[in-house]
DNA sequence: GCGCACTACGTACGCTGTACGTAACTAGGA
DNA sequence: TCCTAGTTACGTACAGCGTACGTAGTGCGC
């Protein structure tokens, strides 16, 4: 009965293996991998206890010997994909290399569309994460500041890669989660926003729809962002 | 039987009363306050259509005569609180305007820390989100670029703010969260992280961990990420 | 070899969003 | 003025969720 009590730990302080009773049947990567999978294909919100349990082969509450808590279970999510960071031997150009680090991010999150919601400093310090980190400040080497000004930086830049690809997926999964066609969506928001904007009540929002700029290049956008931060910096 | 088909529509432009059947017994804003009301006191995970209907004194399934899908209640939620955004004559110093439209943003969201968790492009356009964009638009006259660029800036200063709150919350709310007291929680993790720095894994982490700067200042470190970003524009 | 710590897992509870059926009500058109 | 169609109101029901708890069975350390 007892090791079922709510003992403050980290996942990652907590023992794989202990010695004693029947060997585990799966290993802490079987069920990222497997939550990783469901998620990656049906969403986050596929992502259950029940359902990760039956993906493994496995009763519900035996998941619950490996991962006490469903918030465990992301820990070990959000690990499992930070270790599909590359990381490099720095080049020395560290504005070069963290506009890298930034592309690689979002081809992550890209991977893995659920990754910008779990996002948060509070799985910050998973194994692969902090490998991740020390690679980030290895890049930022050739940069002279404290350390203090370095995470600023790399916090900055996962923030606005966070919040880039946070905007791009959640505009691009709203059209496909909802129950009538894009055309149909994007044309009762477009009237909706073209009565207001006629309305006479918002002039500069009414002068910025009319500034002919052509389609929107988001890589731009991207690059743009990105860009300016660093100078920000330097 | 009719009208409870699935028909494309942003809630902004279904009428709020059509004229026929019974008086309605709330108004959205009844609604939206009620449901504020609740996320502020215990959280949006408290914000459950049962609850809302609770506490406005009707049976859970009238609600969704006002509010079809429990995401529109979000989208009457972020609406509301868009409303408390405080909008002066502008300055003329477009600078110092917007770090104080981010000043009173970060309030906001301390205010209702529900708040950056549901922050999405998607809820950018209700009424009160839309008054707010010409606001920081008017802000922006004084400063000479195209449209786009002023909109860049301003989703540059949201994101940011934004990013910075919500870690500023997670964090807090953690130690609030947890069934164990902060001292252990801040112990165990301290404890975690001291083995894994020591393991000499992460030479620059454990040098930064070792860089004495004393305790951080949150507001200090807010307020260098903002005027870098609109360094970053001008 | 004994005992204990561990794995395994079924059952159950209270919660969620919401589809659907039914009854009461009221404003617009004849 | 009356009829009827569109709305409001709301109870019931269903599938799914996280997880507390009890009960077996297993194998390592003493």
């Amino acid at each position: 009965m007892a090791g079922r009590a709510a003992v403050p730990e980290v996942i990652w302080s907590r023992p794989e293996r202990t010695g004693r009773g029947p060997r585990p049947a799966f290993t802490r990567a079987d069920i990222a991998a497997a939550a990783v999978r469901i998620a990656d294909a049906e969403g986050l919100g596929a992502v259950s206890m029940r359902r990760v349990a039956g993906e493994l082969g496995c009763g519900t509450m035996s998941l619950y010997n490996y991962v006490p808590r469903k918030e465990d279970l992301y820990e070990l999510m959000m690990d499992a994909v930070s270790g599909e960071h590359e990381l490099w031997e720095p080049s020395g150009d560290w504005h070069a290399d963290l506009v890298r680090v930034a592309h690689q991010t979002r081809a992550l999150m890209h991977r893995h569309t659920w990754l910008p919601r779990l996002m948060s400093p509070v799985y910050g310090f998973s194994p692969n994460a902090l490998r991740y980190l020390e690679h980030c400040l290895a890049c930022l080497d050739p940069y002279d500041a404290p350390y203090g000004t370095k995470m600023e930086l790399v916090a900055m830049v996962n923030g606005v890669v966070t919040t880039y690809v946070a905007n791009e997926i959640a505009t691009a999964e709203r059209t496909r989660t909802l129950p009538w066609s894009e055309e149909q969506e994007n044309a009762t928001r477009l009237a909706y926003l073209g009565r207001q904007v006629a309305s006479g009540a918002y002039p500069r929002l009414a002068a910025s729809f009319a500034e002919d700029a052509g389609p929107i290049d988001l890589e731009a956008v991207f690059e743009r962002a990105l860009t300016r931060v660093l100078d920000g910096f330097a």
